[in-house]
DNA sequence: ATCAGCATGTAAGGCGTTACATGATTCA
DNA sequence: TGAATCATGTAACGCCTTACATGCTGAT
């Protein structure tokens, strides 16, 4: 039953940060929390729209050298209310959704050698994800000081390196068992 | 661009091990696999008819016993090809959605004891689905050999585990780091 | 000149949820 | 006899994605 639009709160959330625009704001998800959260112009757009007539955002000053103007957000007050608001309501909707899960769920309709397949190619994604995860790291080590949101941003990053790592060492025991046990 | 309604595979695999109605398989997806996957009637329903008529399941012979029947499924041969060719495409889409980085990627914007509560928060959901788990563990291990089946089932838990586990270590490594730390 | 990236927005449609409607069966 | 559970299905609606439409800006 209506408003439960979590893309609201990423938006709310990033501008309490900086000013940015909505393109801006599609490149920070993009970067910096699509490990676990994801956004797209189909949805951000509508969102800063409604949030701009909610009051909870506002334009700046635009650069007006074209047709097509780049408009910066900003948060109002009402907004960073918002954002408290929701920072202490204590529901948290916490949601997986691994289609590697599933097959291996099902893995029983063909063969093992497949599973296995399967898992070594889920191996292969989060090693990729962990280089990322690890760069991202290294990078806000070197500012952890300057601010205190970089703190925050790098609780995160831990988050993401060490359950990637429980995953690369569950695919290890995995792997093992499905090649020892017997058929 | 259409067709990529994983429910309809959810629902095939389980009709891969036995014979179901939509209620059982509910009743399936929230038991055994809701930790990583959910369904609501609302789209079992509607994807049963749709694979009837794609010929991918069929009914058998229905308790008559009054103005409602119970529609038991039964898994045809093509739907058996067609979870084989699903198991045996490389793509998975794996995807979280937790508020409760959310929250914390944004932590700034409020005090310190708001994010240290909605980590408790969320060490709290957490040990309580780990406790289902375990349980889960605990009756799979004595059924083990009895099907190939229950291997898989049992793996899918222990990835359960583990990463809740790690999870888990990483609260606890999070709220010392949270509390000590200089403002 | 051309191409990648910057920039905003809409349209169509898919997927899924919640709430509702309806009624049978089982058990205390 | 009343409550919980079994059982199927629809309606309304919300959220989001993909694809499209449009044009500017900066680098090579």
């Amino acid at each position: 039953m209506g408003k439960d639009r979590k893309i609201d709160m990423v938006i709310l959330g990033l501008l309490a940060h900086e000013d940015l625009t909505g393109y801006d704001i599609k490149k920070h998800i993009d970067n910096s929390i699509s490990f676990f959260w994801k956004g797209s112009f189909g949805s951000i757009y509508p969102a800063l729209s409604d949030m701009e007539k909610q009051g909870l955002i506002k334009r700046k000053k635009s650069r007006n050298t074209g047709a097509r103007e780049k408009i910066v957000y900003q948060l109002t007050n009402e907004g960073r209310d918002a954002v408290k608001e929701w920072l202490n309501q204590e529901s948290a909707s916490n949601e997986l959704k691994y289609e590697t899960l599933l097959k291996l769920y099902f893995g029983g309709v063909e063969d093992r050698s497949v599973t296995l397949r399967n898992i070594e190619l889920f191996e292969e994604q989060i090693r990729d994800n962990l280089t990322v995860l690890n760069m991202y790291k290294d990078n806000l080590e070197k500012v952890l000081d300057d601010e205190e949101d970089h703190l925050y941003y790098y609780l995160t990053v831990t988050f993401g390196i060490d359950t990637y790592e429980a995953y690369l060492k569950w695919c290890e025991k995995t792997k093992r068992i499905l090649k020892k046990r017997n058929y």
